[in-house]
RNA sequence: GGGCCGGUAGCUCAGCUGGUAGAGCACUGCCCUUUUAAGGCAGGUGUCGCGAGUUCGAAUCUCGCCCGGCUCACCA
C-alpha cells in the first residue's frame, strides 16, 4: 500500500464523515431513467431560459465539473452517453443535503432526479431536486483542461484515459462496430461463427514464434496459437462449408506501434470458393464495413485520403515490384542477379536466402509502404505459401492475394491447398527450412494432413486484421490506442 | 536487441550555463442562486524515476539501472 498523500486522505476523511453522518457512499442500486443523450436530444427545442416544470427524469453519471456559486452550484455528470450539465439550488433540495452535495468531489458518481431546462445560454440542463451519492471517488482526476496525456499511464490505467478522454470511447465503440459489421455481413451469408483452440500442442497456421505454456494434468507443452487456420480449415473437412472465427492470434515477437504480442483477426473459409471470390467477399465486406462505421467510403489516414468506393487496384507481386521499385522480375533472373538488384536497391536480406524470399525482401522494403489506395497483390510463390494451392497456369505460383492499405498489410487470402500430399510435402519442406535455422517455418500436423486425406472441398480462405483495420479507420498513430489494454512491462503499484 | 528522445506536485508543464523547487488546474478555508477553463480573497502541496559518483553544494554534470515514446531490425 503506497502512502497516501494529501490529496488522497482528504477523500478518505470525507469517506468517513459520509459515513458517520449516515449516507452509505457505495448504495448497491440506482434506477435510471434517461440518459444524457437521451435528455439533449429530448429537450433539444427549449429556448435559453424556459424550462419544462412538467418532467421528472433520473440521470446518473460521473461529476466531471463543478462551479459552486454559494447556493447554488453548476456541474456536468458524464455518462456512458455523453456529458450533462446539472443545476443543484440549495432551496430545492433542501439545506442538509446542500451541505452534503458541497463536500462531493470531481470524479465522484452521483444520480440526479429532477426537470429540465435551457440556460441563459442555450445549455440543456437538468434542474436538479434530488442528489443521491452512488460512489464515492478516493483519486482526484486528471486536469479538467488538459485531460491525461501521458501515453503511458493511458497505456496501463486505460479506466482513467476513458474518464478523461472522451474521444477513447468513440474508438473502441467503432472497433465493436467493425466486429459487428462483418458478423452480420457473414451471418448473412450463411457462415457460421465458431471457436477453435487457443491452446494448441502443434502451433499452426502461419509463420511466427509461438508463446509456450505448460498443462499440468496431462504433463504437455502447449502454445498459444498464432492462427485459427489448421482447425477451421478441419471443419471445412468436416462439411460446415462457410466457418469464420473473430480469433485472438498470440505472436512471441517485437511490439512496435503495429505489433502486439495478441492481437484479433478474423478468419473465414468458404467452400467451392476460390481466391478470386474471396477477393470480391473481402472489398464487399469492409466497403460494408466502412461505410457502417463512417457513413462514408473515404478516410483520413496519416496524412492521405484513402478512398474506399470503385475498384481496389489489383497487381500481381511482380508486377508491383515492377510498378514501384522498377525492377522486372518477369524475365527469369538467376540468384547472384537478384541479389544485385537487391543490394541496388538497398534491399536488406539474408546472403544465405533464396530468390523468391529476396523478391519478398524487395517488395516489403521497397513497395508496401507505398500501396496507400486499398490494393490488392495477388500471386505469391509456392516457396512463401505453404498452405496455398498452386495456380493452375503456373505451378510455381499460388492463387493467393494480400490486401495493403495505407502501406500496411491488412489482409492475407488464398485457394486453400486440399491435395493431403502435395500438403505433406510442403510440410516437410518447412521442417527443412526449420532445421536449416528458420525458426518460422512450420510444423508437421499429421492430423491436419490426415483430415485433408478424408478429403477437402476447394474452398477459399481469408484473414483480415481487424486492429490494423481500425487503426486505419480512426487514424490513430499506434496499435496500443486501438487496443483497450496493450501488452506492457508490468510496473510496480 | 540497436539508435534518438523523455520521466519534476493528483494532472498539464516551467526550472537544466550547479546555489537547495515554481505556475495553471485540482485541493483546503471564506464570499458568491443562470455558471460553463465561472469569479474574488487567503493557504498547503514534492523521495525532482532509482542508485552511485564529481562538488562546499546536484532536479541541473558523469556513470549504471528502471519505465515509457519514436525509430530500425523481426512480424500481421
Amino acid at each position: 500500500m503506497e502512502e497516501l498523500n494529501e490529496l488522497l486522505q482528504q477523500r478518505r476523511k470525507k469517506l468517513e464523515d459520509l459515513k458517520t453522518s449516515g449516507i452509505d457512499p457505495y448504495p448497491n442500486k440506482f434506477t435510471v431513467t434517461a440518459s444524457s443523450a437521451d435528455i439533449r436530444k429530448q429537450y433539444g427545442h427549449l429556448t435559453p431560459g424556459s424550462e419544462d416544470k412538467t418532467c421528472s427524469l433520473v440521470v446518473a453519471g460521473r461529476i466531471m465539473t463543478m462551479r459552486l456559486m454559494g447556493k447554488a452550484c453548476f456541474a456536468h455528470i458524464k455518462d456512458a452517453a455523453g456529458r450533462i450539465q446539472i443545476y443543484v439550488k440549495k432551496d430545492v433540495i433542501g439545506e442538509q443535503e446542500y451541505e452534503v452535495f458541497k463536500t462531493l468531489d470531481m470524479g465522484d458518481i452521483i444520480g440526479v432526479k429532477g426537470s429540465v431546462f435551457c440556460t441563459r445560454t442555450g445549455e440543456i440542463t437538468l434542474h436538479v431536486d434530488q442528489v443521491t451519492l452512488l460512489s464515492k471517488a478516493l483519486r482526484p482526476l486528471p486536469e479538467k483542461w488538459h485531460g491525461l496525456t501521458d501515453i503511458e499511464t493511458r497505456y496501463r490505467q486505460r479506466y482513467v484515459d476513458l474518464i478523461a478522454n472522451d474521444e477513447v470511447a468513440g474508438i473502441f465503440r467503432l472497433r465493436s462496430k467493425v466486429i459487428k459489421t462483418m458478423r452480420e455481413y457473414l451471418d448473412s451469408r450463411n457462415f457460421l461463427e465458431v471457436e477453435t483452440p487457443m491452446m494448441q500442442s502443434i502451433p499452426g497456421g502461419a509463420a511466427a514464434k509461438p508463446f509456450c505454456t505448460h498443462h499440468n494434468a496431462l504433463d504437455i507443452d502447449l502454445f498459444l496459437r498464432i492462427a485459427p487456420e489448421l482447425y477451421l480449415k478441419r471443419l471445412i473437412v468436416g462439411g460446415l462449408e462457410r466457418v469464420y472465427e473473430v480469433n485472438r492470434n498470440f505472436r512471441n515477437e517485437g511490439i512496435s506501434t503495429r505489433h502486439n504480442p495478441e492481437f484479433t483477426m478474423i478468419e473465414l473459409y468458404q467452400a467451392y470458393a476460390d481466391y478470386n471470390q474471396v477477393l470480391e467477399l473481402c472489398r464487399e465486406m469492409i466497403t460494408l464495413v466502412v461505410k457502417e462505421c463512417l457513413g462514408k467510403l473515404e478516410t483520413e489516414y496519416n496524412g492521405n485520403i484513402i478512398q474506399f468506393d470503385g475498384d481496389w487496384k489489383r497487381l500481381t507481386l511482380i508486377g508491383a515490384i515492377k510498378e514501384y521499385a522498377e525492377v522486372d522480375f518477369s524475365v527469369p533472373k538467376t540468384l547472384e542477379e537478384t541479389k544485385k538488384i537487391a543490394s541496388d536497391l538497398q534491399v536488406e536480406f539474408d546472403p544465405n536466402t533464396s530468390h523468391n524470399k529476396i523478391i519478398s525482401c524487395i517488395f516489403e522494403q521497397c513497395v508496401e509502404k507505398k500501396l496507400i489506395q486499398p490494393t490488392f497483390i495477388c500471386d505469391y510463390p509456392v516457396e512463401l505459401s505453404p498452405l496455398a494451392k498452386n495456380s493452375k497456369s503456373n505451378p510455381e505460383m499460388v492463387e493467393r492475394f494480400e490486401l495493403f492499405i495505407g502501406g500496411q498489410e491488412l489482409a492475407n487470402a488464398y485457394s486453400e491447398l486440399n491435395d493431403p500430399i502435395e500438403q505433406r510435402k510442403r510440410m516437410e519442406q518447412q521442417l527443412k527450412e526449420r532445421e536449416k535455422g528458420d525458426e518460422e517455418a512450420q510444423l508437421m500436423d499429421e492430423d491436419f494432413i490426415r483430415a485433408l486425406e478424408y478429403g477437402m472441398p476447394p474452398t477459399g480462405g481469408l484473414g483480415i486484421g481487424i486492429d490494423r483495420l481500425v487503426i486505419i479507420l480512426t487514424n490513430s498513430p499506434s496499435i496500443r490506442d486501438v487496443i483497450l489494454f496493450p501488452q506492457m512491462r508490468p510496473e510496480n503499484v
